[in-house]
RNA sequence: GACUCCGUAGCUCAGAGGGAGAGCACUUGCUUGACAGGCAAGGGGUCAGUGGUUCGAUCCCACUCGGAGUCACCA
């Protein structure tokens, strides 16, 4: 089935082209999975955006690539499922609710629990349906059958499940620990939620009396509301300056509680004062003491960073007011007897951006190493997971080498809610799949779990996993890319890894691809505070989704930061013109033709051959890169290919048939003009897939929809060398010409013979077949192409290899100027011709370096001293 | 403290063991029947510095300087 060509507007509208194209997409289906046996599938997960916003450029970016990868390998045959999705958000998402309550004056406790939900509820959808709208401005080919959300029931199963299975295995567990809590929302969190900052602070020196004793020890605390909580002193053993006193008492100044100076090797003998007071309740380190010593814990805090009781008259205080006042106290009791400014890490929550309070708090945990060990056990087997750039994997390895037990529950509403529930009387726990059956007995665990750990398994879960048996998860698991930032490498790309080893035994995909950040134009992050991030929506709007998503893959290379510009945006559309008005003129050269005459067999001319060996050669670069990842490698090669060769070029060669009158001719370069240009939309098209659409359903195409057309192959029988050498001397003479041109100030007559003077025969034989090219671009009024021409006086004159030309411009030329210029040309060849002898007068050159080296060397010698003669001659000439 | 990335044209960035590239900006000339958001011709860089490996280094290695970041940490 072919389609007659249409006619295209002169100007390249985004809008228009963009318009209904996406819907045209969805209904024709063709960006779902088939399932299709014959061929073979290739799968890529969205990483699932959050449901609070809209999403950003980085969004954009992320995606792009991965619709890129996907339409290729939809081209290219593959069975391609990109199944989206979203991710519920749990503190993120919650936190957004509840501002949206609190400014109808309510709080999510007025509500409880289910009410609150269903608001939560409510706004995922509004917030889903935002995500999708942009996902289809961007022109994402996601397979919307396979949606997922990862509080979808089948999601939410694969996490009880997952979750009972850790535990039956001894790696969940609940306890009393310290963790990371953050007093604003009120939760815990995991160590990688706190984020670690420079502040300006103090470093508090104390006295603490010994009981019995006339003695002080000199403690150093940052924290010193803390000391409320202190169940011990702590020096190092080895530690002259304590030694007696390991084992006395200090009495606790302001609570008047009795502490044990204890010993222990954790202690630094060199930093602050050498001894530690310690506090079980409120710091890792001390909580570990502790647990060696048999110390008491004392929490001295609420949940909403408030002090309590067990802080005596300073509860109820905020414990940065706590801090102020107890300086004052301390200080009034002579016990604080110095204050140092201190610039030291404070610990900040990623969500909230509040102070991290190291809490004692009852928490279930996941066992980590058991789980890391395995995933780092897999990278050296056939399942690695490979990443792109490789220096990433050494982070990745790296952080789980190190990595602590993970905090998993939450203290939040919207989330997965822990499958525990507690034996009202006997206080017995129960975690399983199900709720217990006597569940008027039991209560279950009032909190949810970290967000991550339902996205850790984003990969299977969406594919019908845990039922191993499911369709999707036999045919589509493992995906084959991943695509990602390098900043959620140990939020979900890890967590993703060891789960995937540990429940399906697979990685969870063969390539990680990471990309960086993007910055503002002067290279700062985007940010909510600093005003500069920039809607990629708006940026459609005005440039339309191609030019975006053309910038976003051809602006930086794999794992580095991106600099967003509007300048480059702005070229990209230049670009996507040319693209258009190229196709315009092939459009207006192609009435009545179809795709069925297209013939590439005809009597082919030089532009013919040439443009089909750079197609060849730009097929196999496009494709090689793209397979790589190396998209701005690969799109700036068709750009050049397209505007430098194609249009530059080729076009303005294949006017001279296409404005003839012999039909034969005509026909053929119409096939070769629809036949490249064809191609050239197909490789663009994972680039800039809306106005490839468009421009091909205009031209002579077969099929419905080029995201389904196949993606080109090189043709070996149109690679010709020959073509390509006698294309480059064609191009080297004509730009000698218009560099001569350039030259003359006045414009050139036309009545102006151009003479071209041959080395040998053969090359008379091809520049005439090649005359009408000559004679369209030089635009001389006589050419004469001979191995002898009569040189007049008068002209200037330039050397290419195996001709000279000359142009003989009476009274326009500066006989001066023009011997400046040859001395000028001169002076390069004979630098050349020294580069080139210097080179190949080194005997470990000649006997070291590959012959073929060696041999191109010897070439560009001949050819230098040749054009280095011919100068030479022309100089003497005109200086006699 | 450990590690990573970056330093190439005025700006933003590619690149590759064998004569330095693109886009934008700049200069000059063009209403050339697809495109003036275009065409053509140009100018502009000791590829941060110092050593080393190599026949050959801007590219590989080491160190130094400058910029960015990640992780860890001392109370």
């Amino acid at each position: 089935m072919s389609k007659n060509t249409q006619r295209l507007p002169s100007k390249y509208n985004p809008h228009d082209v963009e318009k209904d194209r996406y819907k045209f997409w969805v209904d024709g289906k063709f960006f779902e999975a088939t399932g299709d046996k014959e061929k073979e599938p290739f799968t890529i997960v969205i990483p699932p955006p959050n449901v609070t916003g809209k999403l950003h450029l980085g969004h954009a970016w992320d995606t792009t690539m991965q619709d890129t990868i996907a339409r290729m390998k939809r081209m290219q045959g593959y069975d391609v499922l990109w199944l989206p999705g979203m991710d519920h958000a749990g503190i993120a998402t919650q936190a957004k609710v509840e501002e949206k309550l609190q400014a109808e004056g309510k709080s999510r406790h007025d509500l409880g629990r289910e009410k609150f939900l269903q608001v939560a509820w409510e706004w995922k959808e509004e917030y889903a349906q935002f995500i999708r709208n942009q996902w289809e401005k961007l022109g994402l080919g996601v397979d919307y059958s396979r949606e997922r959300f990862t509080l979808d029931e089948g999601l939410s199963k694969a996490v009880r499940d997952v979750f009972v299975t850790l535990y039956e295995k001894g790696l969940i567990y609940r306890g009393e620990y310290i963790i990371n809590w953050d007093p604003q929302t009120k939760t815990a969190l995991s160590d990688i939620e706190v984020i670690y900052k420079e502040t300006n602070g103090q470093f508090y020196h104390l006295r603490y009396p010994i009981k019995d004793s006339e003695e002080t020890i000199h403690i150093a605390t940052t924290r010193p509301e803390t000391m409320l909580g202190d169940t011990a002193v702590a020096v190092h053993p080895d530690d002259e300056r304590y030694k007696h006193l390991i084992g006395k008492t200090v009495v606790l100044p302001i609570v008047g509680r009795e502490i044990e100076i204890v010993a222990d090797e954790s202690v630094d003998m060199e930093f602050g004062s050498g001894a530690v007071k310690i506090t079980p309740a409120h710091d890792a380190n001390d909580f570990e003491i502790g647990n060696r010593h048999g110390l008491e814990r004392i929490l001295v805090m609420n949940e909403d960073g408030t002090m309590n009781e067990n802080a005596g008259k300073y509860a109820g205080m905020d414990r940065f007011e706590c801090r102020k006042q107890i300086v004052k106290d301390l200080e009034a009791q002579g016990v604080l007897f110095k204050i140092e400014d201190h610039v030291h890490q404070v610990g900040y929550s990623e969500r909230s951006g509040a102070v991290v309070e190291p809490y004692l708090s009852t928490q279930w945990f996941v066992k980590m190493k058991p789980l890391a060990e395995a995933a780092i056990k897999m990278q050296q087997s056939s399942e690695k997971v490979h990443f792109f750039p490789e220096r990433f994997e050494r982070i990745y390895l790296h952080w789980l080498e190190n990595i602590r037990d993970w905090c998993i529950s939450r203290q939040l509403w919207w989330g997965h809610r822990i499958p525990a529930w507690y034996h009202k009387e006997t206080n017995e726990i129960y975690v399983g799949r199900e709720a217990p059956e006597d569940i008027e007995n039991w209560e279950q665990d009032e909190d949810v779990l970290d967000t991550w750990f339902s996205s850790a398994l984003w990969p299977f879960s969406t594919m019908g996993w845990p039922d191993e048996d499911a369709v999707d998860f036999q045919r589509y698991f493992p995906t084959d890319v991943l695509v990602t930032g390098y900043d959620i490498i140990f939020f979900w790309v890890a967590r993703m890894i060891f789960q995937s080893k540990e429940f399906t035994g697979r990685r969870p995909f063969k390539d990680v691809l990471i990309h960086g950040l993007i910055r503002d134009a002067e290279g700062r992050k985007m940010s909510k505070s600093l005003g500069n991030g920039v809607d990629p929506m708006d940026v459609i709007d005005k440039y339309g989704a191609d030019s975006l998503r053309y910038f976003l893959l051809t602006g930086s290379t794999p794992g580095q930061d991106l600099r967003f510009q509007w300048e480059k945006v702005e070229a990209t559309w230049n670009f996507a013109n040319k693209i258009w008005n190229a196709s315009r003129f092939a459009l207006m050269n192609l009435e009545g033709f179809t795709y069925d005459d297209i013939d590439l067999t005809g009597d082919l001319s030089l532009a013919d051959k040439w443009i089909l060996t750079r197609l060849n050669e730009t097929i196999e670069h496009v494709t090689r890169n793209t397979d790589k990842y190396e998209f701005g490698e690969a799109g700036r090669n068709l750009y050049n290919f397209i505007w430098d060769d194609f249009c530059d070029w080729y076009i303005e060669m294949a006017k001279i048939p296409l404005y003839g009158d012999d039909e034969v001719k005509k026909q053929t370069t119409r096939s070769v003009l629809a036949h490249v240009l064809d191609q050239i939309l197909r490789m663009l098209h994972p680039f800039m897939p809306f106005i490839t659409e468009e421009i091909w359903q205009k031209l002579p195409h077969e099929g419905e929809s080029i995201t389904v057309a196949q993606w080109p192959v090189v043709q070996e029988q149109f690679h010709n060398e020959k073509a390509a050498a006698e294309m480059e001397r064609l191009v080297s003479i004509i730009k000698s010409v218009r560099n001569i041109r350039a030259e003359v100030d006045t414009p050139i007559s036309k009545e102006i013979t151009m003479l071209i003077q041959c080395e040998n025969n053969d090359i008379v034989k091809e520049l005439e077949n090649e005359r009408h090219y000559l004679e369209r671009f030089c635009n001389p009024g006589k050419l004469v192409i001979a191995e002898e021409v009569n040189v007049p006086e008068k002209a200037m004159s330039a050397v290419v290899t195996g001709a000279q030309i000359y142009l003989p411009l009476e009274g326009l030329i500066d006989i001066d100027k023009e011997i400046a210029r040859l001395e000028k040309e001169l002076e390069k060849w004979t630098k050349e011709v020294e580069r080139v002898q210097k080179k190949l007068a080194n005997e470990n050159f000649v006997n070291k370096a590959p012959q073929a080296i060696v041999d191109e060397e010897r070439a560009k010698e001949k050819d230098y001293l040749d054009k280095q003669a011919k100068v030479k001659a022309r100089l003497a000439e005109l200086k006699a």
